[in-house]
RNA sequence: GCGCCCGUAGCUCAGAUGGAUAGAGCAACAGCCUUCUAAGCUGUGGGUCGCUGGUUCGAGUCCAGCCGGGCGCGCCA
């Protein structure tokens, strides 16, 4: 976390902090840093810092603490209190009124609240989904797919400029057997005896696209060429697979064809560098890359025998292609089954002298997707997998963005599409939705009461007073709100959705908490119009989590 | 055999650069609606953080070795 984009308390308290180790004679360079306790007894930040420099000065951490301690409360009147606990941490507390006038900040923010400049003048490129078109999304991808968009937006609340790309290979083995896939099931459906090749693509979707061409073509194509049947399956194909991603609100600005690395020379110039360095060799009539002298197990093949180039060196081409056009960082992500080739690309491009620090990969892990107890299977043999659309249409897209990012990308995640589904509490999206849907009614009906405000603007003019709530559950509200800012800074950094769903929660929860304890509308007079503000900031910060997770947050349910 | 990921409550999972009494949701049990959405809230029970060593004032977190599960290891992508 850069210093720039810290609020402005913890700012002002490293700054203190340090001033007050300088003075107690540590060596400078050694930066306080201060950690929101889980346990709210131990106050508002916290610090180990006596714990850290005990060591080196060969005092004990307490009484470091109380040298820091009686230096710090001499600078800083904001602070209600500054103590040491435990072992030797320095726990402070704030002021109800600088608490308070957090919210104010919050309030004045509205829809760019949460937004920061951790990745100003970056450029990020996001490459994500990728999946080739030789048929429909399945229900697996959904969590890549919705990860990346989660990832996207992070970067977007950041200051980031995100390219997000889409790559895709229109050639090869695997468009061959869609080719050969279509034709068959085209001529099955003329009514030919023919059956599909032992790795022909089985779902139905291709026959959906056979029983097309009937209809458009009638039998006209018997007789057309392999290049036919990929041209019109892979178009189908694209089409679908885009159909799905918009119904997620996902979108890419690039979508990067492999075949254009053969057309712009990329792959030939890249097998010359390889040889030219002396780090490819011909073997078995194929040639090899040296991939044992970069590091790796073993060598492995870059071009085949028959001349085509096996997967690994387009994706080289495309990462020397993404590289070159100057980003500061580029993404990429991958389901866990693609591991074998990163390491192998990252190798191939470092052999060729580029910075690959630049390039980060995110691999998660599979999806296993149940029905209450019960285990959905997939199979790609018979064709019946579960597609995304299949689950969009089963548990809606709201739910499927949340559940495909609340768990951290590294773990296995288990998708109940009977939880999913369920409108109850036991499902956390209806959860969230559900506390902003009851703030929208609480405004509606406040309104419907003739209680008139306004949402307090920059100008400290004429704002409603926030400081009058004082009750602890608003204060611990306000408190967990404050913090959205760092978590979608620590979120971002970490490329990691999941934190924003685990927040988004604990905001719900910490609402329906004040909202039991403190009558909003018809309680104390002087507390209407600050708490209906308060009501309004969370729906402002739950509205603003939502966004960065694609997820819609309703005005009535 | 080799590489990567995972192992935390009955289940699904969080645990910020190593810190305070290890958390949440679900499930179980006991309560709370003449008043702003009960799709909500409160309380109770529930743990040798896979095992064994090591580093440290301090380890769920770092290191090593085992055990268990997942994904890979092709002239497929």
């Amino acid at each position: 976390m850069s210093l720039v984009l810290k609020k402005g308390m913890e700012r002002s308290l490293e700054r203190i902090f340090e001033s007050a180790l300088k003075k107690i004679g540590v060596p400078e360079g050694i930066p306080v840093r201060f950690e929101t306790p889980q346990n709210e007894a131990h106050g508002d930040l916290s610090t180990n810092i006596a714990m850290l420099i005990a060591k080196d000065l060969k005092r004990s951490p307490r009484d470091i603490a109380k040298e820091i301690v009686d230096y710090v409360r001499g600078e800083d009147g904001e602070l209600k209190s500054v103590e040491i606990a435990g072992p030797g941490f320095i726990n402070v507390m704030f002021r109800n009124d600088y608490i308070t006038g957090q919210l104010q900040e919050l309030l004045s923010h509205g829809t760019e609240y949460g937004k920061g400049e951790s990745n100003k003048g970056q450029r990020i490129n996001l490459e994500w989904v990728s999946a080739n078109p030789t048929g429909h999304l399945h229900a697996g991808h959904g969590r890549q797919a919705c990860l990346g968009q989660a990832i996207a937006n992070l970067l977007d609340w950041t200051g980031a400029e995100v390219t997000r790309e889409y790559y895709f290979n229109n050639a090869g083995n695997q468009m061959t057997n869609l080719a050969k896939s279509v034709r068959v099931r085209y001529l099955q459906q003329l009514g030919e005896p023919i059956e599909l090749d032992e790795d022909g693509y089985r779902g139905m979707e291709i026959v959906e696209i056979a029983k097309e061409m009937v209809r458009e073509f009638g039998e006209s194509k018997r007789e057309e060429s392999l290049a036919f049947f990929q041209s019109f399956g892979e178009k189908k194909n694209f089409r679908h697979i885009r159909s799905t991603l918009e119904r997620l609100g996902i979108h890419h600005d690039i979508f990067f064809n492999e075949n254009s690395l053969y057309e712009s020379g990329a792959i030939e110039r890249t097998i010359s560098e390889f040889k030219a360095r002396g780090l490819a060799y011909e073997k078995d009539g194929a040639l090899w890359l040296r991939l044992s002298e970069m590091g790796q197990n073993e060598d492995r093949v870059i071009v085949k025998s028959s001349g085509e180039p096996t997967y690994r060196l387009p994706d080289i081409c495309y990462h020397r292609d993404k590289l070159s056009r100057g980003y500061d960082d580029i993404i990429d992500i991958f389901g866990a089954d693609h591991i074998a080739t990163i390491a192998d690309v990252l190798a191939a491009l470092k052999s060729l002298g580029y910075d690959t620090e630049r390039i980060k990969v995110i691999l998660h892990q599979m999806v296993t997707f149940v029905s209450g107890k019960e285990l959905i299977k997939f199979s790609k043999r018979s064709g019946e997998a579960y597609s995304l659309d299949e689950l969009i249409d089963d548990v809606g897209a709201d739910a499927a963005k949340f559940f495909f990012n609340m768990r951290a990308s590294g773990s296995h995640l288990e998708f109940d599409v009977e939880l999913a589904r369920e409108q109850s509490e036991k499902n956390p999206v209806y959860y969230v939705q559900y506390a902003h849907a009851r703030i929208a009614s609480i405004v509606r009906f406040a309104a419907q009461e003739g209680i008139a405000f306004s949402i307090p603007d920059k100008t400290e003019e004429g704002n409603t007073d926030l400081s009058v709530l004082e009750h602890p559950e608003e204060l611990r509200l306000i408190k967990v709100l404050i913090r959205f800012p760092q978590v979608i800074e620590r979120s971002a950094a970490a490329l990691a959705p999941h934190h924003v769903c685990e927040y988004l929660r604990e905001v719900a929860a910490q609402f329906h908490r004040f909202y039991q304890e403190c009558r909003i509308v018809g309680g104390p007079k002087h507390l209407e119009i600050p708490r209906l503000l308060l009501a309004m900031a969370t729906k402002r910060v739950i509205a603003n989590g939502c966004a960065v997770l694609g997820v819609t947050a309703p005005e009535s349910m």
